[in-house]
DNA sequence: ACAGCCATGTAACTTGTTACATGATTTT
DNA sequence: AAAATCATGTAACAAGTTACATGGCTGT
C-alpha cells in the first residue's frame, strides 16, 4: 500500500494535482522508484470513493486539485505509526531457494551463485552512486543508497551462510 | 509472483491436488508464510488459463490431481534462473521515512524508534527460535531464521544511519 | 512546425487475498 | 457423536500496473 499512502502524505503537505502528485513522488524518493502517471489517477479514484481525498473544483476548472480529508489524515497517521513488518510480505528470494533446496534437478548452488552476483553488481552501482553524493544537500538520496546497500549487503551475507551450511550438510552433516 | 511459481514448483516434483500444495507449500517455507487455500485453486485455474499447468482427470474423479506441462518447467527454469531484484518492489520502510523526512509536522524521530522497536522485537524473536533448532535436521528453518534475522539486523542499522545522519544535519550540517 | 514535457483520464488486466458455502474423511 | 482436518471451489475485491487516447503549453 506504498502508493496510496505516499499519495494522502503529499497531500497531506499541500493540495496538488494528478501529475504534480508523480513529479513529487519521485522527487521525494529520489527517482528510484518511477510511477506511472496513470497509477496516480486510479489512486486518487480509489482513495476518493475510500473518503480520504476529495477533488476541489472539478466542475470549472480544468485541472482540479485533490486535498486530503480527516479520514485522510487520519489515516495517514496511523500508517505513520504503525511499523513495516518484513514478515507480511513474501519473501521471494527465501521462498525461492528454499523451494530449491527441497527439489531435486535443481541446480541450486546455481541458484545462489546468480543472485549473488546480481547482488553485487547491485551493490557496487550503490556504492559508486553513494560517494557522488552530497550528504547534506542529497540527504535523501544517501539515506536511500544506505538503505538499498545495506539490503544488498545482507542479502549477500545470507547467500553466503546458505552455501556455508550446504556444504556442511553435504559433507559430514549425515554421517 | 511467488505463489505462482512456488505452485509451478512443487508440480514440477509430482502431480497434487489442491490442499496438497496449501500444505506442501507452507511446510518447505518451514511455516512461516500461511497460504489460504483458497487462493490455490485461484492461482491453479490461473497457472491452467496460461498452459502452465493441467489438470489430470476432473471429468471421474472427484479431486483432480495438477500436473506441470512443458512451457510450465520452461517459466520455472526462468524463475529459477532470473535473479530477485530489491529494487523491482517498492520499499515500504525507506518511502515512508522519505516522505517523513521531507514533511513538516511528521515526527520522524517517532517514526524512526517505532520502527526500531519493532524490528528488534522481530530480531528477539527470530533468533530465540533459532537455537531449538537442529542445523541438520531443520535446515530450511534454520536458513530462512538466518534470512529474517540478517534482514532485521539491516533494518535496524538502516534506522541508526538515519537518525546519526538526520542530527548531523540538524547540528551544524547547514551552517 | 515540431519535439518534448505537462496534464488528464480510462480500459483492461495481473497477482494476491479473503470470506463463504459445502462436503468427505479421520480422529477423539 | 463431535471436533478436527482434508478437500474443493466461487464470488468479490484490493492494489498495482500498463497501454492507449487525448490535448495544452513551451521552447527551438
Amino acid at each position: 500500500m506504498s502508493v496510496r499512502h505516499s499519495l494522502l502524505a503529499l497531500l497531506a503537505e499541500r493540495p496538488a494535482h494528478g501529475y504534480g502528485l508523480k513529479s513529487h513522488f519521485e522527487k521525494r524518493t529520489a527517482g528510484a522508484w518511477p510511477l506511472n502517471v496513470g497509477q496516480v489517477y486510479t489512486t486518487l479514484d480509489r482513495l476518493e470513493r475510500d473518503g480520504l481525498v476529495a477533488s476541489d473544483g472539478p466542475p470549472e476548472e480544468a485541472r482540479s486539485s485533490w486535498r486530503i480529508t480527516d479520514a485522510g489524515r487520519a489515516t495517514l497517521s496511523e500508517w505513520y505509526a504503525a511499523a513495516v513488518d518484513d514478515r507480511a510480505v513474501r519473501d521471494e528470494l527465501a521462498i525461492k531457494v528454499l523451494l530449491a533446496i527441497a527439489s531435486q534437478g535443481v541446480d541450486v548452488g546455481r541458484v545462489l551463485q546468480n543472485q549473488r552476483t546480481a547482488a553485487l553488481e547491485r551493490l557496487q552501482r550503490y556504492t559508486r552512486n553513494k560517494m557522488r553524493l552530497d550528504p547534506v544537500a542529497e540527504l535523501p538520496s544517501l539515506l536511500l543508497a544506505d538503505a538499498l546497500i545495506l539490503k544488498a549487503e545482507a542479502e549477500v551475507r545470507w547467500l553466503d551462510l546458505c552455501e556455508e551450511r550446504l556444504r556442511a550438510r553435504d559433507a559430514g552433516g549425515g554421517a
